[in-house]
DNA sequence: CTCCTGCGTCGAACCGGTTCGACGATTGTG
DNA sequence: CACAATCGTCGAACCGGTTCGACGCAGGAG
């Protein structure tokens, strides 16, 4: 591969003339630029990232933690991903995907080898053990999820709170007074996945004051249990006329499971959802759902990320926490109560 | 952060030795060798990345480019992209992960600037544009999905034909005379999905050598547009008892329309899928189907490339080509049709 | 006409590692 | 006891860029 002094010397100059004619650091005049220019071109030129890397401490390349339980529902990760890799590269940059399941350990190596110019981290929870060495980094981060401590750190998340009550309101307000609210698996929240009580309890909360009946209940992440859990839930509650899930896998068993009970949406039950649209044409969901655009929050991750990575002045702005308002997506599911339970 | 320099006046030695202490390189004295460890732990040091790529022309980076278009099913991709990264990582690889739309300027970029050891290419079509920039490059490269032109490539891939072969044998078996197949849509094939058609014109082949009639067609990625597709399908086809899916989408919602058609599987309808395991989970699939093993296949392109990569031998080595044999995992989605048509 | 200014270019140093050749001290051999 | 081989360490060069300071030369001002 041709080197910048391979480019000088075909360009009759010197290596530093030669870096100035590429970068326009410098003045330099029309000619010599143009010899410059050609002999790039000729010899097909491209910086080594190393070097690059090296002299100016900077990799132009961003880190993604992300984590794989096996109890979590990874096609919804892709979005995420997406999200981040395409608005990294729009900004100029690459993205080193890091699925490694001691997430600690991965962040340690990647950012005190200086591989990456700024993490953005996935799957946060409450008490994240990847925070404190994101602190001590020298490069900046970012968060896609809300951990119990925002301090030092840019944090974006859907507004899960809001969501919940935009969940009861809704069903309130078109009449019903029972519902069931499925969650994650229980070991999402034991592993700190606070998402998932925010939720519920702003809903719990809001059923309270608007004198509903709200069964919360965690969920499962996979089939069958996932199946069987919903059949319980109608054989246990068979007054309630909504459902809201906060659970991915619950959402995709669902049409069986109304098919196979006899249960007509929305006549017979008021479903929403909480998911991404994606998800849902993916899933073939025709359920009124919450948007939980995770396109939107990792490129606003990313965003925010490089501000911080390429601006001096943005690395001292006091930190971000920036929650995206729930947005009710409504597909039909919703109707008002049968008279009579069904 | 600390350098090497650091670690070597800490120690008192010089940098070469540090370097040799550390590497293992050269004989240094056990006591040297305990000073420069001690210091290295008390500084915290790390190579920098960059500094190391530059000096040994090796970055511990394994590029990684999937495209992903818009008519293509991402979640399924999930699956061979940890693949990739897991085994990488556990051969001491990081993965870069590039979704560019520009496949060939993503992959003449991350090469040409040596940011990568070697590259996995995903999503590979009949006649893919990417090959030729990769054959030229200076790091080795392993593909997922078979090309026109394999010369000069290590390829991977489920072994379609025999795919097609065992789905049209299985049905036969049991009994079947009319089958229908449904393939990925039409623009997966125009954009050079070579896979569509291997399966699909092995398993005409095979269906003309039993005797067996087969309705090849083109599904869509999407809903509502598949299950109209389903459903058009039954309507066209009444005598038809089998029911072939080489197309994820398709698969994902088959279960709601057999549900409202009021069929049977496998009573009325036998069917098979193409699929991986962790799909059928995910989609709550219970139809028998062979097994697609993409982390297997991300796995094993990530050896061999990085077999290329470290060893000077394995470099001049003969290409490979390897298939996976399809594996039909029964799950009792198909019997013998009914004497009757349904 | 001289002096100053500033443009365009060059040489050298630096980023942080690895690695080659050399060299002094120790040990073994004849 | 002299000499060679080996061990352990050091200094210097190199990987391929960027960037700082200096310098020659042209043009404008006094």
């Amino acid at each position: 591969m041709a080197t910048i002094g391979d480019v000088a010397r075909e360009a009759g100059v010197s290596r530093s003339t030669a870096s100035y004619a590429l970068s326009g650091k410098r003045p330099i005049s029309e000619e010599v630029r143009e010899r410059v220019l050609a002999a790039a071109a000729a010899l097909a030129y491209t910086p080594n990232a190393g070097a690059l890397a090296l002299a100016t401490s900077r990799t132009k390349v961003l880190g993604l933690l992300a984590q794989f339980h096996e109890d979590e529902f990874a096609p919804a990760m892709m979005q995420y991903i997406l999200g981040v890799t395409d608005t990294a590269r729009d900004l100029g940059y690459d993205t080193l995907l890091v699925t490694e399941a001691d997430g600690a350990r991965a962040l340690q190596r990647i950012t005190d080898s200086r591989m990456v110019d700024g993490v953005v981290l996935m799957n946060i929870a409450q008490d994240d053990l990847r925070l404190p060495i994101l602190r001590a980094a020298p490069q900046p981060g970012a968060l896609v999820g809300l951990p119990g401590d925002c301090a030092g750190l840019d944090v974006f998340d859907l507004d899960f709170e809001e969501a919940g009550r935009v969940m009861v309101d809704h069903l309130h307000r078109l009449g019903h007074r029972e519902l069931i609210l499925i969650s994650q698996p229980e070991h999402v929240v034991e592993r700190g996945g606070a998402y998932v009580w925010r939720l519920r309890d702003a809903a719990l909360e809001r059923a309270r004051q608007r004198g509903v009946t709200l069964h919360a209940v965690y969920g499962e992440s996979r089939q069958p249990a996932v199946g069987r859990l919903l059949n319980g839930l109608f054989d246990a509650h068979p007054s309630a006329t909504g459902l809201l899930i906060n659970n991915e896998a619950a959402a995709a068993a669902l049409p069986s499971v109304t098919y196979q009970r006899g249960l007509r949406v929305p006549d017979d039950l008021s479903v929403i959802g909480r998911y991404s649209a994606e998800f849902a044409a993916t899933f073939s969901l025709s359920y009124s759902f919450i948007e939980s655009a995770p396109d939107r929050l990792g490129s606003m991750a990313v965003r925010q990320l490089v501000r911080r990575v390429e601006s001096p002045a943005a690395r001292n702005e006091p930190f971000v926490v920036r929650f995206i308002s729930p947005e009710l997506v409504s597909l039909e599911s919703t109707a008002p109560p049968r008279p009579t339970a069904p």
